[in-house]
DNA sequence: TTGAAAGCGCTAACAT
DNA sequence: ATGTTAGCGCTTTCAA
């Protein structure tokens, strides 16, 4: 294949438009000390040659490469698209994140690294190294992760830490795991419920621990117990099962149930049914995630979305801004709302009363 | 921010191993001419520096920017990110695209374009002159889109028309949608459907003519009539909603219905619940896509699944290994499967008796 | 088989 | 306010 060059560059800019080099590229960046005139003149050729810069020039010369990083965690990203099960997280991650680079002019490329390996570094580092990212968007669990948190930091590359909240090197970003799970345990007990069982999520995220407090932050308020109710999954439809059977199994059994994903929210339905026990009539549901596959069940989910394509948007931008800007020192928190669905209603009958 | 340089450069190489810039790049690109000796020596080097090529700097030099772009219908992405109702196409192939690209050192970038724009080409073309990538993976509409296809020929850049079957420039690839809808109409004809509707995709697509195709083929086969038992659609809810609605209230009632995406089936489903139809017992229902939602509608839907991660790949390696090897002539085809679910089965009472 | 020189398209730093 | 010069890190000539 032959040798593809560049079709039109600055030099032909330059050389129609009469100016030099570097008055174009003053005005491809938008530069000061430019007359409007002469940006006028050669904005007009820019346009007549159809010149786009190279980006891979323009990273060159030691400016900027135009692109932002999200890295995802390796084996659950595979393992949730082989499943098929319904996790739209890339999907909402890219589109919420490309839309936003796009208006700046930057681009969104989608990396895995695997946070269990012990060559996280050299995996990352060589990421680092090809692409030249100008900011990194980590998601958990690799917003916690220190090797990936030091390495991004010493190599000086602005980078939002989702779902962390932790003080420290890069932007601290959390979806109000804490505040969503209070929300959702009050609307519970609003509707006359006062056994609301937990299914916390892995202690491997952070976000697991907040939406725990947040669930027994409401509890407490309202003089209600909590001890027993919490049982701990990994996410996944299996780990849900067993979590709900011991739950269901209690002595004191819980009219209502929050589940800390949609999988194992879906599995505790499941096992409703294999108890008998109507939802929502003998069980309320309030699940997390709210992926497409929620409105789907019989009854659908009544759900606290994850507002995760805002979430990456808001890191993008203040990524890019952080040129100019100083980032945020204390924690950016992007909330989500509950969904009300079916799976929600008053206790049948006030089993504690 | 400081201006970031490569910390470790092809420099830095060439002197630890003592040799000459050349050598060491043609290590990198594993290039003849090198003793093994010599080979050994600055690979060590290499390793021991953690050297990892700038990718920015080996597309300056006219060589590889190691970059599939992914090109996407702008309008119909957002929507149905908006949407949320389920569509995975953009993380199947996002995936089945990346996980592929990443085996041969690549990366991919997924680029929305406006087909009905009529600055297509600009827009494209600004894609291409910043990113300059090695190839273009073109999805549908796309694929079919005589200015995006003479532009990337134009540019001399491999590409491959997913969803095409056309003579001409790039490489064309189908998920064989004739022989899937022939499959899924001979699955229904098998459990004893005669009168089976079909809802077929817009007319902008070539895929939907092709669907429409298998079917009438299969119902040929049989002597079995077609006429005014297909009704348009463009993929949504809403169009299933009516043209399922036309199919049912015909004086010979279709028992079967093959939808061609899985909203339009899901539609369907809700029609014939409307009308007090139980599926499958009065209405066989056959989907196209299988996405995760599928599986969770009462009954779940029988589909059939597109290959797209898969069709995705293979059009990753063709378009990396078109440096080396000429990309095939003949049209590439990738088959689905067909998933056996709930809402198929033998007709209750054989209507057309 | 190896090396030296030139240059890719752009921007930073320094003139003017 | 504008132009000139010197690279960025790599690959492509071309030479030895």
């Amino acid at each position: 294949m032959a040798r593809r060059r560049q079709a039109v560059t600055i030099k032909h800019v330059a050389a129609d438009a009469g100016v030099s080099l570097q008055t174009v590229s003053r005005v491809i960046n938008n530069e000061p000390n430019v007359r409007d005139a002469m940006k006028t003149r050669v904005q007009e050729s820019i346009d007549r040659l159809g010149y786009v810069p190279s980006i891979a020039a323009q990273r060159m010369s030691g400016s900027r490469s135009y692109l932002i990083l999200a890295i995802n965690d390796r084996d659950r990203t595979i393992a949730d698209w082989r499943a098929r099960q319904g996790s739209d997280w890339v999907d909402q991650m890219l589109l919420g994140g490309m839309l936003t680079c796009a208006e700046h002019g930057y681009r969104m490329m989608v990396e895995l690294v695997d946070t269990h390996s012990d060559h996280v570094e050299r995996e990352l580092g060589a990421a680092l190294a090809a692409l030249q990212p100008d900011g990194v968007v980590l998601t958990p669990p690799h917003s916690e992760n220190p090797l990936i948190v030091d390495l991004l930091a010493a190599h000086d590359i602005p980078f939002a830490r989702i779902g962390s909240i932790k003080p420290g090197p890069g932007i601290a970003m959390t979806m109000d795991d804490e505040g969503a799970s209070e929300q959702a345990t009050e609307h519970l007990i609003k509707l006359g419920h006062r056994t609301i069982g937990f299914i916390a999520g892995p202690a491997g995220y952070s976000l697991s621990g907040w939406r725990i407090d947040g669930w027994k932050k409401a509890m407490a308020a309202h003089g209600l117990p909590t001890t027993d109710l919490c049982e701990r999954g990994d996410f996944g439809f299996q780990s849900g099962l067993s979590a709900a059977r011991k739950l269901l199994a209690l002595p004191q059994r819980p009219t209502a149930i929050i589940g800390s994903s949609d999988q194992m929210t879906l599995a505790t339905l499941e096992v409703a049914r294999e108890l008998d026990l109507s939802v929502p009539g003998d069980l309320s549901l309030v699940s997390f995630d709210n992926t497409p596959i929620v409105r789907f069940s019989d009854p659908a989910l009544t759900a606290f979305d994850q507002p995760i394509a805002q979430t990456i948007s808001q890191a993008v931008s203040l990524l890019i801004e952080a040129r100019n800007v100083p980032p945020p020192a204390a924690p950016v928190v992007v909330s989500g709302t509950l969904v009300e669905r079916g799976s929600t209603a008053r206790p049948r009958v006030d089993v504690n009363a």
